[in-house]
DNA sequence: GTGGTCTAGACCACT
DNA sequence: GTGGTCTAGACCACC
């Protein structure tokens, strides 16, 4: 299985997630053509119709379009792409000040901390 | 079911995991009686056996000790409740680098979320 | 494919029944030649021998005369004509109440309905 | 098969269609529980899956909701139903003229129909 | 080859 | 018993 799938989550909802996190982050670009649904199953360690599924809810949501017989397509939707990714980022805030808040810790000492372990990570991050 | 364990890990890492929490947020005080293993299995919906391990867990890693006729207590290490603290604290500020990250975002864009988020919430958090 | 046939109903039928609504309309004037089989086939997408089939049954009915050397043509029978427009619309009618009746729409509302749609869709029954 | 199925159209949009149209019709009521998955598979003659998807289609469009180990329930969302009930009218109308236009029927002979049908078929809406 | 649909049959959680 | 999910395998239309 090529895909770490979480056992809370409905597979298609997981696989679905990962594409739009792809496009969101650039990984797909608007216009670029979806691996075939078949590629797709095989690399994620899914069944077909999953990956079907998680693809239809995709389109249904703006994210891809599909032409019958050539394949899907990312849209040209960077407003959708855009409002995407910040509520993506937003959620992660909230987690992190719900996680952090669970352990008492506070807001200011969670900023604290990002900066110092984004130095020890020794990332391009650390630059900023 | 009175907790919402995740079916990736097992439940009694879970379980010690949430006392370790809750010891180090506060809501466990140096010195305080644990509840019996009884009590703990009901309120996590868990089995006893598996609170028991968690426990036992607890006690190797030197937060809780036993005594034998009377219960289980806190113990008073504060800096082992400290350095957990800061583990856990770094843990999650290095989960949320990780998920910004895998959506395009830099930390700055990250902590200046925080903020907006946090005063979004209108929590405690925004008296800082 | 240069005709949508429904999947229900012999393509011959439908052929037929397309032809008579041309007949029946004006598309199809009394005397005119009808395009040979060939080119009929060719413009419904269609094998000739289903089109053969459908001017036969045409022909059985009266819509058409095949004259053995120069072709086809539409038959001077306009009680025919009439006849067979007006048990069409009375089927479109009876259709169209069937179908409001099965989301519970009064015939009256029908009515209003049709006065309504008509003057949004800025036709030619505007005038009327 | 108890129900006539256009080959067509997908068989779930068919019958996500027909539910909504006893919706609409008032033969499900706001808050009537809907014959569980396997029981409409039986009487539509489908598959439990394509219900299933017929039923998630309606859910996500508002119609019903579901409870996990009940079964599912009609919304209470009249206005929902209500400009469902408007739109499926309008489009039997817009079909309605189509029809006689396509046969050089015009609107106002359209309307007279309706009432001449109306009579003959004895219905109760002859009254009006 | 592509996406789309359908069936059959299985398992799960919940009550 | 309920809904929900997943897999396996098949067929179709389109190009």
């Amino acid at each position: 299985m090529a895909y770490n799938f979480d056992a809370n989550l409905p597979i298609y909802v997981q696989i679905s997630n990962d594409v739009k996190r792809k496009i969101v982050k650039g990984e797909y670009q608007i216009g670029d053509k979806v691996e075939s649904v078949r590629d797709l199953a095989l690399s994620y360690g899914a069944n077909p119709n999953t990956v079907q599924r998680a693809l239809s809810d995709l389109e249904r949501e703006g994210f891809v379009r599909s032409e019958r017989t050539t394949g899907r397509f990312i849209c040209d939707d960077s407003n959708l792409i855009e409002s995407c990714k910040n509520e993506l980022a937003i959620d992660f805030a909230k987690q992190y000040l719900n996680d952090i808040d669970s352990i008492g810790v506070s807001k200011q000492k969670g900023i604290e901390l990002l900066e110092k372990v984004s130095i020890e990570r020794g990332t391009i991050d650390g630059k900023e």
